[in-house]
DNA sequence: GCCGTTTTCGGCCCGACTGTTTTCAGTCG
């Protein structure tokens, strides 16, 4: 039982409440409940009633229930629940606009349960003049159920970012009298996916804004306008909001909507007991005198934390850190020394060896290693033995050539084969800097085989990363069947380092596994994978990606220099292999 | 259902926009 299967039964049990119009603090802290399982860094199913209670949102009562449903695979009240209520009748939720009321009031009056049903009931007007309804209530439900159809699904993260800064460009393009414009939402937070884009102004004239807003070419439709508030769909049925508020409020502001909600709840609640107020226009005193608001850090401060990182925003636990002053100085873009983890022409790159060091230099780098695959993938032109080998000579005399500006490290991302062998024999391994293992075919196989297959790659003593561990495409392809507790226990034993890999449809490790691989002691490398030199700018995604895992820079290996990173490339081979350090050549 | 620097009961974050109403309920974030 995954954590994530908890949270959906929760989040039902919330649903179902909220439906029966039971008491709203009660639906809550099932909503609670269910966000903080199901982004626990550890396997809930392998707690204790007792460990449970102590993260936050978990009592008693919800702990025996996380046991419950962890043993048996449900529980009592959410079945007996089910048993009550409509089946199906939870689906209508997911409808935007559409709420409990409406859904109760549906099934009691009509006998709703299903989206089709409403559907055909609106479209026969048959609410019009009830309860409120008229023309512009059954459009809206039409279009919410519309927007339903195509998809509410959340959006990878890669693909959405690039249209919130077009946005903020048009914005700009189009002079719209903004001062400050901002990314907030979760794409500020650097979530995987991302269900809308929130942006942030400060202007003298809102209304110029929204209207500049509302006329952009990307705008299809404009759902609300209004004069600190407006709301639009994207092509792609993506949703987009901006917010304006006065230059004063723009911290508090910020912060607000940057989330998480379950973040923000906590900040009000704590500043409610020190008989503060926040809201999105500044902090407030039991007098409602305004002391604060304009920086994002006024939020904080007045509450006694330190400035928390977006992306740690998720109520996982950071603000009990910053409460107790742990809160880890997380990994930055500026602490990367060099990206472990490029491919060249001479397997499927797109550029030379040259123009890797020059873009390497560039982003500041001191160190860049060339990793191209291996022959066992065919398709991306994987180097033979012999081409390997004349790859390590050319990219030794790059070196001499670079006289240091960036040091070009010899590596290779090698196939691990489907009957648990590497592509490359050791000897070959044992003559460069940096080996990147990974998975690329048989992805079906099960998961005592895959796993094996990992496994036996960290044995290896030349194997320094695994790549892309877990295989996953965001929104596209599911994660092998790893175990992933003997995957962390065999990278700790064997010293092997898990990569995060950067490209934004990878995120692989991703946050919350890469929590936990560094609950565990596991080294960390971020890297691009990139195969054009435009990819080098991925690294931002898998920094983020690392700071939303909390992990520090000590954790993340190509924050090391130069020496003191091949030093523990090597140490690895040294213990496993008894072998010195590779020729130099 | 959770939780405790007003502690074991009685609170629980807070505001914007819409559609319909003419003061507000519903929904959302």
């Amino acid at each position: 039982m995954r954590n994530q299967d908890i949270a959906r039964i929760f989040t039902e049990i919330a649903d179902m409440l909220e439906i029966k119009d039971e008491n709203p603090f009660r639906v809550r802290a099932y909503r609670r409940a269910a966000m903080a399982i199901g982004g626990f860094p550890r396997d809930a199913s392998g707690m204790s009633r007792e460990e449970l209670r102590k993260i936050p949102g978990i009592g008693e009562d919800l702990a025996m229930k996380i046991r419950e449903i962890a043993d048996t695979g449900t529980c009592k009240f959410y079945d007996d629940l089910k048993k009550k209520s409509p089946a199906g009748l939870t689906q209508l939720l997911t409808i935007p606009g559409l709420g409990p009321k409406t859904a109760k009031f549906l099934y009691s009056e009509f006998n709703v349960r299903t989206v089709e049903e409403l559907e055909k009931l609106v479209r026969e007007h048959r609410l019009k003049g009830l309860r409120g309804f008229k023309e512009k209530s059954e459009r809206n439900i039409l279009r919410g159920i519309e927007l339903m159809k195509k998809g509410t699904d959340r959006v990878p993260l890669g693909r959405i970012l690039p249209v919130a800064q077009r946005l903020m460009e048009g914005l700009r393009e189009k002079k719209a009298p903004v001062k400050n414009l901002a990314i907030a939402g979760s794409l500020r937070r650097w979530k995987e996916t991302i269900r809308d884009i929130d942006l942030l102004a400060t202007s003298a004239d809102p209304a110029k804004v929204m209207e500049v807003f509302t006329g952009l070419p990307e705008v299809k439709q404009v759902l609300a306008k209004g004069g600190t508030k407006t709301t639009v769909i994207l092509e792609e049925g993506i949703q987009a909001d901006l917010r304006v508020v006065e230059e004063d409020s723009f911290g508090a502001a910020l912060c607000y909507f940057t989330g998480s909600k379950e973040h923000n709840i906590r900040l009000r609640e704590m500043a409610v007991k020190r008989g503060l107020k926040i809201n999105e226009y500044g902090v407030f005193d039991q007098n409602g005198k305004k002391t604060g608001g304009k920086r994002e850090e006024d939020v904080y401060n007045i509450l006694g934390l330190p400035f928390i990182p977006p992306e740690m925003r998720e109520d996982s636990g950071e603000i009990e850190a910053a409460l107790e002053g742990r809160l880890p100085r997380v990994v930055q873009l500026s602490d990367i020394r060099g990206d472990l983890h490029v491919h060249s022409k001479w397997s499927d790159g797109g550029h030379t060896f040259e123009e890797l060091a020059d873009t390497a230099i560039k982003h500041g780098y001191s160190y860049l290693a060339v990793t191209d695959h291996s022959k066992g993938l065919g398709i991306a032109r994987g180097l033979t033995v012999e081409r390997m080998l004349e790859e390590i000579k050319l990219l030794d005399a790059l070196n001499r050539k670079l006289k240091g500006t960036v040091r070009i490290l010899k590596g290779v991302e090698v196939d691990i084969r489907s009957d648990y062998t590497l592509d490359f024999p050791d000897e070959l391994l044992a003559r460069l800097d940096v080996v990147n293992a990974s998975i690329h075919t048989g992805f079906r196989q099960s998961s005592a085989q895959i796993t094996k297959r990992i496994v036996s790659a960290m044995r290896n003593p030349f194997v320094n990363i695994i790549s892309h561990p877990t295989g996953r495409l965001i929104g596209e392809r599911e994660a092998y069947e790893l175990d992933m507790d003997d995957v962390f226990r065999e990278a700790k034993e064997t010293g092997t380092a898990l990569e995060i890999n950067s490209f934004p449809a990878r995120l692989d490790l991703n946050d919350s596994m890469a929590r936990r691989a560094k609950e565990k002691g596991i080294s960390i490398a971020i890297s691009t994978d990139a195969h054009l030199l435009s990819h080098f700018d991925y690294m931002a995604y898998g920094v983020a990606t690392a700071r939303r895992a909390w992990l520090e820079p000590g954790e993340v290996i190509n924050t090391m220099g130069v020496e003191e990173l091949l030093k523990t490339l090597r140490k690895k081979r040294m213990v496993l292999a008894g072998t010195g350090p590779a020729p130099e050549n």
